[in-house]
RNA sequence: GCCCUUGUAGUUCAAUGGAUAGAACGGAAGUUUCCUAAAUUUCUGAUCCAGGUCCGAUUCCUGGCAAGGGCACCA
């Protein structure tokens, strides 16, 4: 359609000797202007010297006759734009396509494989809501690129070796600790770590120390050759750690909706990793300095980075070239996307202009994009003082809440998660979101229960019509003259998915969603539907409305309850 | 000091260079003999400041002011 209008007013200007000129179809914001505006004649005003609503005066003609019975109206409006507005025939013929399962989707990227990184909580610490923030936005983003036909392989990078390592283990060692129980303990246990390493500078000796041993340990772990008994117990501790970490951190992604199809530690990077800086080092890629491995960020306009420290421990720049490699070996992939909070923006940008230099192939394919973080209304959070939140202490809470409206546990957990969901990614990617503990857990008004609700009450009235109302095919019952705000507003979904697609922005369908859960509740409050004479129509309506609404929030990943 | 991001109702967020800047929460007042009131209807109220580009600027550019993040041995 939107093609259709475009080819035609495209003629139309040529006719008129303003053929250069570019305009946009576009779908105006508010609906009461039409289902698409025209800016056409704004837009050639000045080079036809005319005014805007004289040239939109001569378009109409030709979009009346070529749209035929498609258009309801064509008509001048505002300071030019020509807004059309689709006829109840056009908006059903499409409404029929909206019963349909692949309802959204496209094949903009049919056949490519993209890895999506995304996540990331390190083993040795809780994970925060932080983390649970980036798996959100992450597992929204994948589902996004498959609603474009791509296959997603997902996976996430922890850091099992490592400052954060040593601080916790340190912890454990000294209180004589040799079996780990909880996450809990282990984070806990980082806090502390970490709090003595900032006050002590004898504990900050030693957990450096530690550090670099447990680098050599677990570099080792194969042979275990000349292992002490020392040695051997210390490995024990780790592999622990990292298992109860992991487990922790698996039941969490559950409750998110994500599961993995690779997941990579730090111990795996550090050898490809210091392989290709070694070989970088020798081209004059990277260089010494200060007993350091670093890559002069500078001649790009950045700044430098440190690659190995004069400990000889990798930084995180050397694991994620090591990780960079490790995931072309592992899959076949066209595009490699890392999806990080924003404060390592800076970071990446230095990192795959150095991955550009040692390997360009690689840089060639990868692409970093930056979620905000979510901040405290309290404060800035910090796993270092522990005034964090973890992700399960959240999920907990929001669970409590939503209990109190829900006896079913299966519910009450959807609602939660779809609560928590939706408040992430209900604002644009790359701002901050404002977190407020006490206020947050809305599930009133602009919620994820608001779009759950709305679900629920749509597929209730389809169910008590009953299955032999035969509503998706009759055309017999009675139809409006105009079609129903909320029919043009299911058309748009495609297009929405699309927008979101392109600008990779998960946002855009929640927003979208909203709008459309509002105007089903108030078609919902304002028409009645079962019993009138146009029931069957009605009920198009409805379960049109329904698979846009759980297309929709799988794209989110929010849970559709059956019942609430 | 340098670099990046962001400044929109009291608060939390929208607005593909377009029309009367939308929601939600909060506050005020209504709507259930009627398909689930986690709903709905009405009212309340905002583009940080100063220039510039454009037919048109919340959006783009420049300069202020303010907030957040990052700037070699953390991740």
């Amino acid at each position: 359609m939107e093609d259709r209008i475009k080819e035609i007013v495209q003629k139309e200007l040529t006719k008129l000797g303003a053929g250069d000129v570019s305009f946009a179809v576009e779908w105006p914001a508010d609906l009461a202007h039409g289902d698409y505006a025209v800016n056409a004649a704004m837009a050639a005003s000045k080079v036809l010297g005319k005014s805007p609503r004289d040239i939109a005066e001569a378009l109409v003609p030709a979009l009346v006759e070529g749209l035929g019975e498609d258009a309801a109206s064509v008509l001048i409006a505002g300071p030019g734009f020509i807004n059309i507005t689709l006829s109840e025939r056009a908006v059903s013929a499409r409404l029929a396509e909206a019963g349909e399962e692949s309802w959204g989707r496209n094949e903009d990227e049919n056949g490519t494989r993209i890895m999506v990184e995304y996540g990331n909580p390190n083993p040795f610490k809780e994970m925060h809501i932080g983390h649970a923030t980036g798996a959100v936005i992450g597992e929204a983003s994948a589902r996004l690129i498959e609603y474009s036909g791509a296959t997603v392989l997902r996976d996430t990078f922890g850091g099992d070796v490592g400052p954060q390592v040593a601080k916790a283990l340190w912890v454990f060692q000294k209180d004589g600790v040799t079996d780990i129980a909880s996450a809990q303990e282990i984070g806990k246990a980082y806090t502390q770590g970490a709090t003595a390493y900032e006050e002590s500078e004898e504990a900050k000796a030693e957990i450096d120390a530690l550090n670099t041993r447990i680098y050599d340990i677990v570099g080792r772990q194969e042979d275990q050759e000349g292992f002490s008994e020392e040695d051997r117990a210390l490995l024990r501790l780790w592999q622990k750690g990292r298992e109860v970490s992991m487990e922790e951190f698996n039941q969490l992604f559950e409750l998110l909706g994500t599961k993995y199809d690779y997941t990579f530690f730090d111990s795996d990077t550090t050898k490809p990793g210091m392989d290709a800086v070694l070989d970088a080092v020798a081209k004059g890629v990277l260089e010494e300095s200060e007993g350091a491995i670093i890559y002069r960020g500078e001649k790009k306009g950045l700044h430098t980075l440190v690659f190995v420290t004069s400990r000889g421990t990798p930084t995180y720049e050397t694991k994620d070239i090591g990780l960079a490699f490790l995931k072309e070996m592992r899959a076949a992939t066209d595009r490699v996307l890392i999806l990080t909070a924003v404060e390592q923006v800076g970071h990446f940008k230095v990192f795959l202009a150095a991955l550009e230099d040692i390997a360009p192939m690689l840089a060639k394919k990868t692409e970093h994009a930056a979620h905000g973080l979510l901040q405290l209304t309290t404060g800035k959070m910090s796993s270092r003082k522990g005034n964090v939140i973890t992700a399960r202490e959240l999920i907990t809470e929001l669970v409590t809440a939503a209990t109190e409206r829900n006896s079913d546990p299966v519910v009450a957990l959807q609602v939660a998660i779809g609560a928590l969901k939706y408040m992430i990614l209900r604002s644009a990617p790359g701002s901050n979101i404002i977190f407020d503990p006490e206020k947050s857990l809305s599930l009133d008004g602009d919620s994820g229960p608001y779009l759950q609700y709305a679900l629920v009450r749509a597929r209730s009235i389809v169910e008590k019509a009953g299955k032999g109302s035969a509503a998706k095919n009759d055309t017999s019952s009675e139809r409006p003259e105009t079609p129903y705000v909320l029919s043009r507003l299911i058309t748009r979904f495609p297009e929405i998915i699309r927008k979101a697609q392109t600008l990779r922005a998960p946002h855009v369908v929640a927003q979208y969603l909203t709008q459309l859960a509002s105007e089903w509740n108030s078609f919902y409050a304002n028409e009645r539907i079962i019993g009138e004479a146009d029931e069957a129509y009605k009920l198009g309506i409805a379960n049109a409305f329904i698979k846009t609404m759980e297309n929709g929030l799988w794209v989110l990943g929010i849970p559709a309850p059956e019942k609430m």
